[in-house]
DNA sequence: TATTGTTATACTCTATAACTATA
DNA sequence: TATAGTTATAGAGTATAACAATA
């Protein structure tokens, strides 16, 4: 019964799924010690790299739709870990700014990211982790710009 | 506000979950064409690569819960491309059979997605799909093996 | 007592449509 | 009219507990 998956592990999105679907629980046991969850965490860690932008840049940032942002920005809010300020040049939208206590937190928590990151990726070399990376942005590149247009024309073969 | 993300970039769950997000929807659409999802497609491909399993066999060999598979194999059968016959060794059991409809859908999909994981990998060589391949392992691998274990002496430092 | 398949259920993640207030 | 944020909602995907039939 050990791979009896073999065809499927020869295409790329089998194999993606299977590593995400493993590591990802990982990464939530993680942040939930310290009451996080994965998108509030990368929404924390933006607005400390980059403070001052916008829900709306956010959602963009992290490729997460505008109505998802609200409840996170919402949850971060209320753990005192950022702050809304309504934006003098326009003031439809919010400019969200980390706390002191938000900024201590990303700082803890990225660390803990990074150890967790390098037992994840046990075995792999430092060229192996600069390689990965560029084959996963790769990928998602091109599927970002397979907009439907070349989806369509299989079913008929 | 390009690359406001460039630390989140250097960890691995992040490049995952980013190039996961962006490539399964596509997958999604052209299986959709064909009537299936990702698991229901994995299930049929595995059935037919391996008739007679049962449905806790392939329940492991994907790595789903049992329950979920039970609802995966409703739609198959549904749909004519799986049967379910009482095996008589094991009469709780259920060896799963394709019909030659879930065998010819098998092999028409899994051509259609052969080819959109070449779009979806195009710019790679092909030893970068090995070396990608081999990364992923790895890391679901690691991931399996970090069974509560070392998840938790990080809050506390 | 343990296991196979099942039911019911619940939680997370994600996506869309429609609203409000500002522009 | 267009945009920022919001609300409500719905659909996948995934996980657990508890049950019936069989081992």
């Amino acid at each position: 019964m050990d791979q009896f998956d073999s065809k499927l592990r020869q295409m790329p999105g089998y194999l993606l799924r299977r590593a995400t679907s493993a590591a990802m629980p990982k990464v939530n046991d993680l942040l939930s010690e310290f009451g996080l969850r994965r998108t509030s965490y990368s929404s924390l860690a933006v607005i400390v790299a980059h403070p001052g932008l916008n829900q709306g840049q956010l959602a963009d940032v992290l490729a997460v739709e505008r109505p998802n942002i609200v409840q996170i920005v919402d949850q971060l809010e209320q753990a005192g870990l950022v702050q809304r300020t309504k934006s003098a040049e326009d003031r439809r939208a919010y400019s969200l700014q980390p706390t002191p206590k938000g900024r201590a937190l990303e700082v803890r928590v990225t660390e803990a990211l990074i150890q967790q990151g390098l037992r994840l990726t046990q075995g792999l070399s430092a060229e192996d982790l600069i390689h990965l990376r560029r084959c996963l942005e790769i990928i998602e590149q091109n599927a970002d710009q397979m907009e439907a247009r070349d989806v369509c024309d299989l079913s008929s073969t």
